[in-house]
DNA sequence: TTAAACTTTGCAATAGTGTTGCACTAACTT
DNA sequence: AAGTTAGTGCAACACTATTGCAAAGTTTAA
């Protein structure tokens, strides 16, 4: 992905794009898996880690990521569709390797609607499955 | 629940029931939910918090309570039906309550079966749903 | 063009969770 | 009773997440 394309993607979502959140995006997108601070961290060896943690959050807030809590120990980051608000719509599916560590965004698998018992309202949700990916199987 | 009631049950699990295991299951299972580390640590004042980390461990790793990861930053603890084995068939939905943060087992609600992608295999799950529970809507 | 105002970054410190080594004590075995 | 094993308390540590603050960079408005 361009440069130019992803400064344009983060205008888009009001977020000033710095070229360390220019970075920050590139490597999220183009590793294709959602990953941690540290991941995104030791893949460039010379930001900050706290740098790292504002730019994750300003895409948070501005749906440009979400995150995803897999258990594994840390929080991951992955990208967002375009036209992705973050709501209970957006939600999908994330799976889990528990051989290599690797959580993998199920755009094709929606979480499908329960219907919660009287006086419980539905915000958001998280569906991880856990088991073993084709790489690793 | 008697003492004698936990401690049955503890045995018929494979853990020897020690004082401070009673003590730990007890609480737990008084509380009607899930309850993190730092919580049970915080209902006694009086137990180290590792004794309370490796009775949970135990009562895991031999079906006594299933783990639920809330999101919240820390693991909860919640006790399991007596038959439960923690595999597919006894997976069930939680409800976090973003008010109050507390956490509950929707064992009336079962995982819902999800067919995955050719060469990915399913070992376990978790699925959350973030909401205002009753109480405190 | 320059000064003031605002934003971003780097660094250091902190809080919290989870986890382990080790010594001491309690319980069980022979 | 002596030896062996299992459980507990304490202290230490690793790691994640998060924040205050000052330096550097950028934007705005004279
Ligand atoms: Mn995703
Ligand atoms: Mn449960
Ligand atoms: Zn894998
Ligand atoms: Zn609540």
């Amino acid at each position: 992905m361009e440069n130019n394309e992803i400064e344009k993607k983060l205008e888009s979502k009001n977020v000033k794009p710095t070229a360390m959140r220019t970075l920050v995006y590139k490597t999220l997108a183009e590793s294709g898996k959602a990953l941690s601070l540290a991941e995104l961290e030791q893949r460039f060896e010379k930001v900050e880690r706290s740098t790292i943690f504002r730019a994750l959050k300003s895409f948070e807030d501005n749906f440009i990521v979400h995150t995803v809590d897999d258990g594994s120990g840390s929080v991951k980051y992955a990208v967002c569709d375009d036209e992705c608000t973050c709501n209970i719509h957006d939600l999908h599916v994330h799976f889990y390797c528990t051989r290599c560590g690797r959580t993998r965004c199920m755009k094709e698998l929606p979480i499908p609607n329960i219907k919660l018992p009287e006086g419980y309202t539905y915000d958001n949700a998280q569906f991880i499955i856990n088991g073993v990916c084709p790489r690793c199987d």
